[in-house]
DNA sequence: CGAATAGTACGATATTGATCACACTATTCA
DNA sequence: TGAATAGTGTGATCAATATCGTACTATTCG
């Protein structure tokens, strides 16, 4: 056993474009990731209920790592992850809240 | 000549997910076009200073629109395209800011 | 009318990316 | 050590979509 804290590479904030955030936030199932992971403040990979298979879970946390919305650390058997949100409040102020904030359209898919 | 009020097709903005407008935004040529028209206000087609094909800037002007992004009314042989932004804000608040606000990385491309 | 202009529509192409199944690694625990 | 579990990596497939060139429509203006 180490000290628990190794991180998994993740790029400076500084680095990122906007629309690099965007578009990683642009996908549904990206999307449920975040907002429940603003829920829970971490969560595994297996913990995520989202409607599709582990490996594509897998992928989505790796897009939304490389993108700078999620960060995971490693502990054991599982990577937790979370949300970037301070640091992307002070790279892009207000972006993440008006996302989540956002309510479901009228007529509901 | 009639009164020049015409507009082309355009969803409400009630019906339109928050993912939609972000996939929408999260084009670099799109955010390009985003980002001129909040300068201007409105502008044509042809105005827009952005490197693709005219045919390109006029599928990306129609994505931007079926997004409920901009607004484009028909003036005599030009279509002038604007910022839906008060409708946005009041359906999204703060996005299309937070978005319009976003500074360019350190390393710039 | 005829020429020029703004923008759109369409077809083709190429690239990206979302998804799954499966194999693989690393870790925990009996 | 062996079994079970969490997650990742790879390859395949399929759907979107960004782009261009060309043709087309509508409008203005000589």
């Amino acid at each position: 056993m180490n000290e628990s804290s190794a991180v998994l590479p993740q790029p400076d904030l500084e680095d990122v474009e906007v629309a690099t955030v965007l578009a990683a936030l642009a996908d549904p199932v990206r999307l449920k990731i975040v907002r429940a992971l603003n829920q829970v403040d971490e969560s595994t990979c297996a913990a995520l209920e989202v409607p599709v298979n582990a490996s594509t879970v897998s992928h989505h946390l790796h897009a939304l790592r490389e993108a700078g919305v999620v960060q995971t650390r490693v502990a054991g058997r599982t990577r937790p992850s979370r949300l970037r949100a301070a640091e992307l409040q002070k790279r892009f102020p207000g972006l993440l809240s008006a996302v989540l904030d956002a309510t479901p359209p009228r007529h509901a898919t």
